[in-house]
RNA sequence: CGGGGCGUAGCGCAGUCUGGUAGCGCGACGGUUUUGGGAACCGUAGGCCGGAGGUUCGAAUCCUCUCGCCCCGACCA
């Protein structure tokens, strides 16, 4: 992408509205733009790393064996009445009339629409298990919407639903998603530690929410040092084990919520910080397969009530949480594996001949190499370039100057360290392919 | 929903108390000089002062109503 043609309102000064660093950044990123309150559009470079985080959620989903699909954003409010919930659930939901006076509601969550499709279709044991999921914009109409991307009404959500028949299988079908989750935040470049969570009515153990640290985070949170030493990439021993020896040892630490802590059985030594949840697993057994009828034929024939499970990640807020855990006075530092583009290529001097004619040429290089590049082609003064560039947090930066060119070298900064080298072209190149 | 605050140019703000023809900085546009960490100078454009009523000779400013946004609390990916 050509910064000369690339829609990216950038600005220099923080807005008003915005108090919490992640939505600063990303209004001055031009990464969004509010529509109303805690509802956003997301422009292009903030949809390129929607996309980003998005993706890796989907490729970690599938490998777990989870199937994607897609279910609509807006409901009828029967298929909410035969769970309860349609009463339950309260203001929080944005109910809506269509033209025919029929009620209808945008979805909160789609637990009734997943339950309803899978018994349509599903009626034995020998189909079992499935895990569905999609990645869909929800609305919850927040009482106070606050903190930019953090806590919005509208918001994109990754939700699936597991389906049982039997609590042996929901337990696994919850360990596949304990790893899953793991490996997606871990892929992110971010540490998601999942602490227990309440469990509410169903009780039991087979709740955790994942937990970003950051200052800003919404939540008190208490966990064991050691936690961040483990690795979860490395631990992976696959989906055809039955993960219980791993899901022992991510859950022998203590981890917990301000909520779910006890200091009576709490290790003495605990890390206390501030967390953002940007992920939530739970079994919930027969909650809403009971009430919708939800059942399959079982080996003996006789009906059984499937065991189910959902599990949720917030991808837009993953992106708010990444920034508030990444950044630093200048802006924004993404990880490499969300990051908008890899490599920008700072063109100092846009009218001089030969810093043109090098930086069209490390453009075409590194779009042939299929990095995803931005090319820093305005005439702006160097100042105004850089500012940029760390505002809107590209991992490599690559600047050619007419002074570097001189001597036949360009200059390569990496912008979480703001290590700086000077190379020949070729090596800066191997560096940021490499 | 309770409590607090704010709506004036694209963005950040002053002006409101004490009514008298709307201003500053940044940004945008044109020009000249500049060019390795958000340049300098000259010039230009841009505002029903959130909206509706009212008081007044006269309202951004006073009164009433309304809409929107932000912050603090109870809810949540």
């Amino acid at each position: 992408m050509r910064m000369s043609q690339f829609f990216l309102p950038t600005l220099k000064e923080t807005p008003a509205e915005a108090q919490v660093v992640s939505h600063q950044l990303m209004l001055r990123a031009g990464m969004i733009r509010q529509t109303s309150a805690g509802i956003y559009a997301w422009l292009p470079l903030g949809w390129k790393v929607l996309q980003k985080v998005a993706q890796i959620v989907r490729e970690e989903q599938d490998r777990a064996g989870a199937q994607e699909m897609l279910m609509p954003t807006i409901q009828s409010a029967e298929l909410w009445r035969q769970s309860g919930r349609y009463e339950a659930y309260g203001k929080e939901m944005l109910r809506i009339k269509d033209r025919h006076d029929r009620e209808m509601l945008y979805g909160p969550t789609n637990e009734e629409m997943i339950t309803d499709i899978f018994k349509t279709f599903v009626r034995s044991y020998k189909d079992l298990p499935k895990n569905l999921y999609h990645i869909q914009w929800k609305f919850r109409d927040e009482i106070r919407p606050r903190f930019g991307l953090m806590r919005g009404r509208e918001f994109l959500m990754k939700d699936n639903y597991s389906f049982d028949l039997d609590v042996e299988g929901a337990k696994l079908s919850y360990r596949k998603m304990f790893l899953a989750y793991l490996r997606t935040f871990a892929r992110m470049g971010i540490k998601a530690i999942p602490m227990r969570a309440d469990t509410g009515p169903i009780g039991g153990d087979l709740s955790h929410e994942f937990i970003i640290l950051a200052e800003t985070g919404e939540s008190q949170v208490f966990c064991e040092k050691r936690w961040l030493d483990l690795d979860v990439l490395a631990d992976d021993p696959g989906y055809d084990s039955d993960l219980k020896d791993f899901f022992a040892k991510y859950t022998s630490l203590y981890a917990a919520t301000e909520e779910m802590h006890d200091a009576a059985t709490a290790p003495a030594e605990l890390e206390t910080a501030r967390g953002i949840e940007v992920g939530h697993i739970f079994y919930f057994g027969t909650k809403y397969s009971a009430p919708m009828g939800a059942v399959v034929t079982g080996p003996d024939g006789n009906p059984v009530t499937v065991e189910m499970g959902s599990y949720g990640i917030g991808v837009s807020r993953v992106v708010a949480a990444i920034i508030e855990a990444s950044h630093d006075s200048n802006g924004i530092i993404w990880p490499d594996p969300v990051a908008p583009f890899h490599v920008a290529v700072v063109n100092l001097k846009a009218d001089d001949a030969e810093c043109a004619r090098v930086s069209e040429e490390v453009y075409a290089k590194l779009q042939a190499a299929g990095v995803d590049v931005l090319l820093d082609d305005r005439n702006e003064r160097p100042g105004a370039k850089f500012a940029d560039m760390d505002l809107i947090g590209i991992p490599w930066q690559l600047t050619i100057g007419p002074r570097g060119l001189k001597n036949g070298v360009v200059e390569l900064k990496r912008r979480a360290t703001g290590e700086k080298q000077e190379l020949p072209v070729e090596a800066a190149l191997a560096k940021v392919t490499g």
